[in-house]
DNA sequence: AAAATAATTAGCCGAACCGCTAAGGAGGGC
DNA sequence: GCCCTCCTTAGCGGTTCGGCTAATTATTTT
């Protein structure tokens, strides 16, 4: 239930762009999926999940929650290739999202 | 120790500017606080306590709580008037934390 | 097939969050 | 003085969050 298909709804509605800020700024409250985001831009936009997961302290399942909660935001994707994972920043979701919000206040 | 004076840290001190990130993006994840925010935006950046717990289904303290995390980020300052309590926007701060962390993706 | 690697899922636990009601201060009107 | 209004503070209770370890799945290697 929580992760809907892209095309679920339309683009305007009112609704699902409350449930998108709600994910994403969410999702950007904590400081490790901030960071996450920031090591994805910094190399490439597209890391295995293994660089991510050892460029933190805490433990490697704990990222791996907080990529979750990321993709589920809709502010990465992944990729698998093999028995690796490879997650994508989604910068157009940040932009169109929370960008988008602070757009309004001019 | 949680509210901290204006000038107690210099300006590129990267230590503050993590915490201030962190209140931020924390008082920002919430949708009544978001939406405190645009009604403050929508209504000329000053309005009276008790104009903006009118317009929320949640209690009167539970408001006060919200605008206190939002104070405590930064996000608005409070201006007394008698009995009255006038919260206004603090519109700089919501750009030069945010957005600016925002505009680091390019 | 067995072992090693890559990553996730499951489950526990303390801390923080967010709603409420009730009580408290502080200013203004009578 | 008294009371009413405005708003905050105090404290309780359920839910969520975020850390961990242990167990599981899936893939590659030997």
């Amino acid at each position: 239930m929580k992760r809907r298909e892209k095309g679920a709804t339309r683009a305007r509605d009112g609704l699902a762009e409350l449930e998108a800020q709600d994910a994403v700024f969410a999702a950007l409250a904590h400081a490790s999926r901030r960071h996450i985001l920031v090591v994805l831009h910094a190399r490439g936009d597209r890391v295995k999940a293994g660089d991510i997961a050892s460029r933190f302290a805490c433990s490697w399942p704990t990222t791996t929650r907080h990529l979750r909660v990321l993709e589920d935001a809709g502010l990465v994707s992944v990729e698998q290739e093999g028995r690796e994972r490879f997650y994508v920043l989604e910068r157009e979701r940040l932009h169109a999202v929370a960008g988008d919000w602070l757009a309004g206040f001019g």
